[in-house]
DNA sequence: CTGCTACTGTGGTCAGACCACACGAAAGCA
DNA sequence: TGCTTTCGTGTGGTCTGACCACAGTAGCAG
């Protein structure tokens, strides 16, 4: 169809119109994805390729190649062969990741906000799980659950496979969506969460009862008692919180964020 | 490779450790956001200011401002005076839309699972406005359901404010998190959502139940029902849906994507 | 004091040049 | 013939230097 765009269409200094560069890049590769000429697996054209087809800077190209980066959904490798140049891989877990953990730094998400999330998404999964027809998977899971029984864990690695426990539940759903914001979710509170290690007075005691309950939650799904689920997986999370987090209210307040309607006190 | 040249931090072809140089600002800026020097408002340093002061190339430095900016937490300006230059702002759902909308194309995330997960958080957002103890405020909610009722609205504009309803009342309870992913969860399948018009029967009626459900929802929340505004706003989304999409099973069979645990049958 | 005009600094883009790397084909050797 | 080594080639990664358009601002003219 045409790809009229001349040859002006992305001229150094651009105006009036001016879609930047970058963009014209963004949004082709966006459309060729939906009309599927490009798939999970396929190789992008090269960045000097890209640069004369669509007529604008390999510079500008990089740059959109590198948000797709960021978003999870292209993986670069330089070199040649099959495995070289930039191919599309739909890994949303990793952008989801850095959105959530810059948005936190940024203070543009609260890190109640996120606890009640995940509290919503882990509450949903697990009820999920447990009326799951096909008793779901949840080898990883009590995988997780044995390696966390190991005496000899320092907070923090037991901190990690906790994380990695909550996660794989989310995978076991197998909601990719929830997945992937689950991980996001998770690596934006990472920073609070260790150092709210600190907060904890016995650790040794801490530590047994997540591990019970961890079993709680799945003996409740294992058992397809949904309501017990959910009220066990909500529990912990929230204890853990109400333990970790000095006060888990949201941001003081901002110059530019209205306080409005913001203490629901959801009993979480 | 005996004589590396190089030597210098972060020379042209960077070798062994090589953190890519855009990544080396990403993480300044991240750095300099958690350490509270950077706050929303505040401006980056210029490009070539920072290029200089970290070492590497100005292209770099827009790779990593790129981001930021795809991510919703930088705004660039061209120009001088107070307004120009990179600026933080803390604005999530644009870098969440993105983000989904790009996953979507690739496929990365079923369209089943984003209606499932928007189920469920709209579902959780409902009842805790019903339960919210400060009536909450609904007015952005009520104007767009009184603008909905409007006769002569396409579809496709009626769409628009359904969708904005629908993210009122997730901004309305106030969770940041859950209005950013809502509105990313809207923009992932916003093209699917525009191609089920077609597949509707008879949209006079179907517009006038949309309606007539809306303020069902909106009602409960009044009447702080939360139950029924748990069970109102999910039979309105499922309904909706059951009726647009054909097939709403999720993504046929990708090589690369185990089709193990996935047929939960959520009953939506 | 007012109004116009340069100036300056900022992002936006492009073009060209290297580098390190990884693969594959050609050359060399056994 | 078959294996090893070498060289060539194309790819991403980066840097440098150069313009352009734009938006304030200082400074000059009226």
């Amino acid at each position: 169809m045409a790809d009229d765009t001349t040859a002006l269409g992305a001229a150094p200094g651009e105006t009036s119109d001016a879609p930047r560069a970058w963009r014209t890049v963004l949004d082709h590769v966006e459309t060729q994805l939906l009309a599927g000429a490009l798939r999970p697996g396929d190789r992008l054209p090269g960045e000097r390729a890209l640069s004369t087809e669509l007529g604008v800077g390999r510079s500008s190209v990089r740059e959109a190649l590198r948000v797709l980066e960021v978003l999870g959904l292209i993986r670069t490798q330089a070199g040649s062969g099959p495995n070289a140049g930039a191919i599309i891989i739909a890994t949303p877990s990793g952008g989801m990741s850095a959105l959530m953990r810059l948005q936190v730094a940024a203070s543009g998400f609260p890190v109640a906000d996120i606890v009640r999330t995940r509290l919503i998404l882990e509450t949903a999964v697990a009820a999920d799980l447990a009326d799951a027809t096909p008793q779901p998977d949840l080898a990883t899971s009590n995988a997780l659950l044995d390696a966390m029984d190991s005496p000899d864990l320092t907070p923090a690695e037991f901190l990690a496979l906790d994380a990695a426990f909550h996660l794989a539940l989310a995978e076991a759903s197998g909601n990719q969506v929830i997945a992937a914001t689950m991980a996001g979710l998770r690596s934006g509170i990472e920073g609070y969460a260790r150092a709210g290690l600190d907060r904890l007075d016995d650790w040794h005691e801490t530590s047994a009862r997540l591990r019970r309950e961890h079993r709680g939650v799945v003996d409740a799904i294992r058992a397809a008692d949904a309501p017990a689920a959910r009220t066990r997986i909500h529990e912990h999370i929230s204890r853990y919180y109400a333990e970790t987090f000095i006060d888990p209210t949201p941001t003081p307040d901002d110059p530019d964020r209205r306080p409005a309607d913001r203490e629901h006190s959801a009993p979480w």
